[in-house]
DNA sequence: TTAGGGTTAG
């Protein structure tokens, strides 16, 4: 069932007693020092209350601290002493140490109710390890509405709309009475699905059950952004009449900004003192839309108030900057931050990457390695880098990237890192060395491939005329592809143009034709 | 025990 269970018999009290503290030394160094005083007075429901305060108050470090202690002090604790310290496993992503207090409660007895079971499946899901939550809610005996929430919005999280509007008509079904939250789990949903008629059904069951129009109404505005209906999330604010909720204003005023409703979203601004958060999420409409005008006097706000040495803020100017073609700006402001996280070191590399300079790109990516910045890179940025080299055409530099995410940092390449270093071999003409790497991913894979992958070997083949392979990936592709991607046809049947096969270039067609597909026009920013 | 601002990089 779960990882940790064969541990249980190795779990006694000095062994836990002594991962925990390795947990403290290892993640919370500034507690470290504090483990071994001793236990605050009071009966345990009272040190329980304690540690549900402690998260209350934002300190999950607290929390786990007094866990602790109180740990070493007795053998015996309650599932209310479990419910915080699950809270605080999960507002601190470490997944070992919340598998191991699952085990404790576990071997206590203490997980069999609803609440300590909707405190696992909680956890489970902001650790994104979904399929433990559902195991978890599978074994709920007596299921209430907020464990089928906890599901709800763990579905939600983790990116599994449709699978969120299955539980959501489950729960239709199993008559369950649903609340607040169900109802703003699931306008998010429609939110991230840009589903509008059933958002629009949520909004309406809201209207008339009256319910908690604050929280509710925020998601609601929120979804008629997220689906280019800003005129209807307008109508939404002003007739909720709530004009003192800052919360709500901002998810307006983002809205606004994204769907370039600029004179509304300026107006809004002028009613109270913007924060940096609103700020922040406007920057990113403007680099989406890449509109710079606008992006500069949200810099210019951002300077009125005083906000300008703050990095987030800065991150977002550098890529609104860096995005729009200004380079110059976007580096200025990175030479300013006095704090560079590795979201500032990334969005320059990045700048550098998208405005076709490689070469400083990778400049800057050493520069983030040296010593002394106090910053690693990771994912992002390694994707970011080799997709510089693949543009820039950095094969060397690329393949020394690629390993050493890896070798010296720790970071198993994703799918999207094999795409980008496809690409980087491909323009090396090297497809000996793609072919040899598919063959070494299909073995650790099972044989199974993503589509992307795929398609990146496809092009490869495509650009270097390689006929054996290309035709193995272009029938790979095919079968893994869904029915409605109408680009992959396009790719495959440009494939079979280069080869001369017109026969297959036929059939491709004819295949987007009766599927009644239509390739999306490439569109230019000046058109 | 479960909900509101697509805060910043791919």
């Amino acid at each position: 069932m779960f990882a940790c269970l064969p541990l249980l018999g190795d779990i006694t009290r000095k062994s836990t007693n002594l991962l925990l503290k390795n947990v403290f030394v290892r993640n919370f160094v500034v507690h470290a020092d504090h483990v071994f005083e001793e236990l605050p007075q009071g009966d345990l429901s009272t040190l329980n209350s304690q540690l549900s305060s402690y998260l209350r108050r934002g300190s999950p470090n607290g929390t786990l601290d007094l866990f602790l202690k109180m740990h070493r002090a007795s053998p015996d604790l309650s599932s209310h002493t479990f419910t915080p310290v699950l809270g605080a496993c999960a507002l601190l992503s470490y997944p070992e140490m919340g598998r191991q207090v699952h085990a404790l409660m576990f071997k206590q007895g203490a997980e069999t109710g609803t609440i300590s079971k909707t405190a696992l499946i909680d956890m489970y899901s902001k650790y994104g390890q979904l399929v433990d939550s559902v195991t978890v809610f599978e074994s709920v005996e007596d299921k209430d509405v907020v464990s089928w929430n906890a599901l709800l919005s763990g579905f939600l999280r983790n990116g599994k709309g449709k699978e969120a509007l299955g539980l959501f008509a489950a729960m239709y079904r199993e008559k369950v009475e649903i609340s607040e939250f169900t109802l703003c789990s699931v306008v998010k949903t429609c939110a991230s699905l840009k589903i509008l008629q059933q958002g629009k059904q949520v909004h309406a069951m809201v209207v008339v059950t009256g319910r908690d129009l604050v929280v509710l109404g925020t998601a609601i505005i929120s979804f008629y952004s997220s689906v280019g209906l800003v005129t209807e999330a307008m109508k939404v604010y002003i007739s909720l009449n709530v004009h003192t909720d800052e919360v709500m204003l901002n998810s307006l005023i983002s809205g606004c900004i994204r769907n370039r409703n600029y004179r509304e979203a300026f107006l809004l601004m002028s009613r109270q003192r913007p924060n940096v958060r609103v700020l922040v999420s406007s920057l990113a409409g403007c680099s989406d839309n890449s509109d710079m005008w606008i992006g500069k006097q949200i810099h210019c706000a951002a300077l009125r108030n005083g906000f300008v040495s703050d990095t987030r803020l800065c991150n977002g100017l550098m890529d609104m900057y860096g995005k729009c073609g200004r380079i110059v700006q976007a580096r200025t402001l990175f030479r300013a931050i006095q704090s560079k996280t590795v979201v500032s070191w990334t969005s320059m590399i990045d700048a550098y990457a998208v405005n076709g300079d490689g070469v400083k790109a990778l400049q800057i990516f050493r520069e983030m390695c040296e010593e002394g910045t106090g910053v690693l890179p990771n994912s992002v940025t390694f994707l970011v880098v080799l997709s510089a080299c693949a543009h820039a055409g950095l094969v060397e530099e690329g393949k020394e990237c690629f390993g050493m995410m890896k070798e010296k940092y720790g970071l198993a390449p994703g799918t999207e890192h094999y795409v980008c270093f496809i690409d980087i071999l491909s323009k090396a003409g090297d497809t000996e060395e793609i072919w040899r790497l598919v063959e070494r991913m299909m073995v650790n894979n099972n044989r199974n491939l993503p589509c992307a992958i795929w398609v990146a070997v496809l092009s490869a083949c495509s650009l270097n005329m390689d006929v054996t392979r290309g035709e193995f990936a272009a029938r790979r592709v095919m079968e893994e592809t869904g029915p409605e991607n109408a680009s992959i046809y396009v790719l495959v049947s440009n494939f079979y143009a280069a080869i001369g096969k017109w026969h297959m270039v036929e059939e491709m067609r004819e295949k987007l034709k009766k599927k009644g597909l239509v390739k999306a026009a490439g569109r230019s920013l000046f058109i």
